[in-house]
DNA sequence: CATGAATGAGGCTTCATTCAT
DNA sequence: GATGAATGAAGCCTCATTCAT
């Protein structure tokens, strides 16, 4: 909501932009991609077909803008949590773990998106999608990277592990977001961090991990706008 | 027109059908579902548009046909294993999970349809495409339950882990039937069983693990034909 | 039911293409020429589409077949009732008009197919079977013409009031096989024919008219088959 | 956007649905409801397909549309003529007749939809097309009630009689509209009026009987335009 | 720039007709 | 002959995209 310094003074043209990928996000959520037609979308956002397409090519442009989004937002995850130092590998873990969590629940509905309302579209789109969740896997990755070293872990297959982890994360918020999952979201996070911690051979304390938790998710998801 | 022995006539109407069914499962895990028109499935089966529409009712009624066809496959998972009684722990978890990963490699174009090519298509067979995926997951959460009785494993949230662990598996094998995990199949179940395993506190030595898994593996995919 | 002499030993082929009429006539009486398919056709005759074929050109010809069966029982009209020579004008149109209704009556399926079900289909149809209803409009015509001549009518438009007298006769049955008017057929038609007597200035007496429509009614209507 | 004086304020798109009709009332008067496809009446209307499905949902609606268009029409029989007191009978049912012939012929297209090219198309239509029709045999029956009760007649059974009239006047108009009546209109009324009012025993003379046709045909149909 | 009417390619589905068995 | 599976032309309808106003 706040611009830094100068720069970007966000143009009309640029909050119109924002309003017709919110209101598509929103359909998209609702319907899929294949169910949602441009009029869909213009008619939530209150438009016209026309101005739709002066903001965007076509309707994979605007799916393609909205991964964008999503992939912007979870540029925030190693950014935030990168420059702790000095913390133990449990902590550094569940942190980052949290972290991730919160950028996706923070960003419902297009995670919903992303996790399952407009997959399986065509094949360059598919590649994008791959490409977001990727950058997560690959930032999990090297979490575990260092903590391999850290602890000197049989890390035997890499790849295998930052997929199951990665996976095991993006399945638990697909459930999530789709209301699949009663209970309290900390204490899911504690009990699906505690789980890999184990995996991972990573010595903590239970009340430890639900501070670092509760600290992430309290300031991440208390502010109501965004 | 008489079969001579008992059971399974497999007409030449049963062979057509399973012919159509066979090559749209083909065009549907390259193209996905919306990227596949009908004459895109009788082109792939050397068959007329007309064809199509005696062995099936529409469009959906084949995708769902061949969801049914996963659904009876995966009925296996429970089946196969469910005999074996005083097996360690560690052993009943890791055929479990060979078992479940085996069925759904051998139906390799069964398994992207359902796991991503033909997702989101709408909610009714969205619906049943998660019903089919909790079965394995249900099969699963039972293992789950089994172990943490035997153990007294703190299973404080079996819902969340039990989505976390066959999250995990899925997303494995995702990236596993897309080609993009290099390696040896035996060797990828091994160390994600042991990670899981650690996880469960459930002891295991890494000699027999692999010998499970290569048991299984070895039985179930050996054969070429399917 | 019985053959008169020799001639037309009604060979098997001759049964199953008149099965196949009925069935017909049974079915587009129903749902209409356009709202039949070939396979309705056959599935009420119990007999294969291929049969249908070895019988009938194409759809259109069975529907041709069976406006030549009803045109077959207008020749009746005309055939039973010619024969009557020296009753009064009234018993002779009376007749004439009862003996029309009643073969319509007796033929109900083919009369609503040609009355209301199967028009409009096109315009080669639609000529056969304004040909088939003309011939009723001239039998009519041509009594009108001699009664006229009888009682120097002052007939000024013989086609008009042809017309009409016909198209009210018809639009009398089309309420009548549709189940549109309650109440007693013989009833209906001395309702009728005494209407059209008085516009032709044709004396009458209310008794004799009920007989001579009694008369007919009770002959052509009262045997069960056909 | 601005409309000067008051009601109807026929925007483009009104022009252009009335446009539509008119198109497909012409294709469908020649080729009948079946057919036509989408196609023929676009072409015919030189517009575009997407066109045609932003003024009509469906194929269905249009001649559901255009059913309107002569129900609306119909209803002007009732209103121009009664407001006639004082009249006599024979005026009176003469001016009736000859109204609710003017009103078809004035709409020749829709009327030969109505009466023939359209028919049969399924239940739901059919029902219309009835009920249409039906309200012209109503407004009949109601002066044929009003001259029974003044003439005393015995109207034996006034629904019988009312479709007998109704029925002689649709299938009048239906040659008459087909081309197959030659002649000229006004005697062709008179022919029909004066048989119907000496089966109804109504008194009139030929020369008024003229009269009142020539007055309201004379207005109904001289102008070109409708 | 905004609007939304117009476009038409393309998808799904039906069904009359054919023809190999 | 009888059968019914196979064919494919043709119809209805949708919706992403364009463009005149």
């Amino acid at each position: 909501m706040k611009e830094s310094f100068r720069r970007k003074p966000e143009t009309k043209k640029d909050a119109k932009q924002r309003h017709l990928r919110a209101a598509a996000s929103r359909v998209f959520s609702r319907k899929g991609y294949n169910g949602t037609s441009i009029r869909d979308i213009t008619d939530e956002a209150d438009v016209s077909v026309g101005s739709f397409y002066s903001y965007f090519e076509t309707k994979e442009d605007i799916i393609g803008k909205l991964y964008d989004e999503l992939a912007a937002k979870t540029l925030q995850i190693a950014v935030k949590v990168s420059s702790q130092e000095g913390d133990s590998s449990a902590k550094k873990f569940t942190r980052a773990m949290t972290h991730a969590i919160c950028v996706y629940v923070k960003n419902k509905e297009l995670s919903r998106i992303i996790f399952s309302k407009c997959t399986g579209i065509n094949d360059s789109l598919e590649k994008r999608r791959a490409e977001i969740l990727e950058k997560t896997r690959q930032y999990l990755a090297g979490v575990l990277g260092h903590l391999s070293a850290a602890h000197s872990l049989p890390m035997d297959d890499t790849d295998v592990l930052s997929v199951a982890l990665t996976q095991s994360i993006f399945g638990f918020l697909s459930y999530w977001l789709d209301g699949k999952l009663a209970g309290d979201l900390e204490e899911a996070i504690r009990a699906l961090s505690e789980y890999h911690l184990r995996a991972l051979r990573i010595g903590f304390q239970d009340k430890s991990i639900r501070r670092y938790i509760h600290e992430i998710v309290a300031e991440e998801l208390k502010d109501p706008s965004n």
